[in-house]
DNA sequence: GACAGGTAGTACAGTATGGAACTAATTCCA
DNA sequence: TGGAATTAGTTCCATACTGTACTACCTGTC
């Protein structure tokens, strides 16, 4: 066995954990918990509740809930969908395209200072390698 | 930027999630929660509650209830640190030592199912990459 | 049209999580 | 030695999360 896979797992959630702690200061200054990020992030490639619950693997309830945060802080609205009375269209406010735009930015910070550590080439190898892992999943955010 | 770290980040992370979803029937099965298998992963390298928290970057009271559980289970249990009374060490039993091999290789099949999908010489070079952005040792209070 | 079977989203209530306060033990220093 | 400051771990309890049940709506069949 060349690469034990758990051990490749466990340093990999290792890594995006201690970045993500780097950088939730920064989301909490523009008024955004870490899971509200993720939905906000992934509104425009998904933007219906239950396409979110299945992309970011999370619980229908627990959308439902981050929705309604970020409804409040104007970073979205609920729509009605024309062609299917039951689904709700988020739309992101121009608010929220500014909050999730900075918020990005501040995650690639705290990513960068990690990713400083190796040469350019090996980054641009990882995107190639984790986009492959990730080939046979639903296609990447717009 | 050649490679937009953000996106980095989310694609990893996606990838993380999807993974870990696949086996938590697995876990399950060998009744453990996902976090408490990030515990009992530990163990070994981080003998004390705090170590843990601070190697998995949760709180400390969260360590509590995942160690009483997990006492509770048989899979380790707790004993006094001869030269420090104020310290728990935490010590494997022989259930705890198996479960854990057993959700260690349940993570590794869900993971490898997806490794299958890149070349051998990719799975080196992602693990050669990740390694080197763990190099800065995250802040091990051991 | 009416009914059966299925899906989108929400509400509720029970469980899980974690910040702050607390207890016990240790260390430091006069 | 004594006590202030520090640290390990736990407890308390307010908040966050999520399984389940529910309402509203859609689709297909007759």
């Amino acid at each position: 066995m060349p690469v034990d896979a758990a051990q490749l797992w466990t340093l990999n959630h290792r890594l995006l954990t201690v970045v993500l702690d780097a950088c939730s200061a920064e989301l909490a200054e523009l008024g955004l918990e870490a899971k509200e990020f993720f939905v906000l992030a992934e509104v425009a490639a998904s933007p219906y509740p239950a396409e979110l619950a299945a992309r970011l693997v999370i619980p229908k309830a627990s959308v439902t809930v981050y929705v309604r945060n970020l409804v409040a802080k104007g970073f979205m609205r609920r729509e009605i969908d024309d062609t299917d009375l039951r689904r709700h269209r988020l739309v992101l406010t121009d608010d929220g395209v500014a909050a999730r735009d900075r918020a990005f930015a501040a995650l690639a910070r705290a990513f960068d200072r990690r990713l400083a550590a190796i040469a350019p080439q090996d980054r641009a190898e990882l995107q190639r390698i984790l986009l492959a892992l990730l080939e046979p999943a639903p296609e990447a955010t717009s």
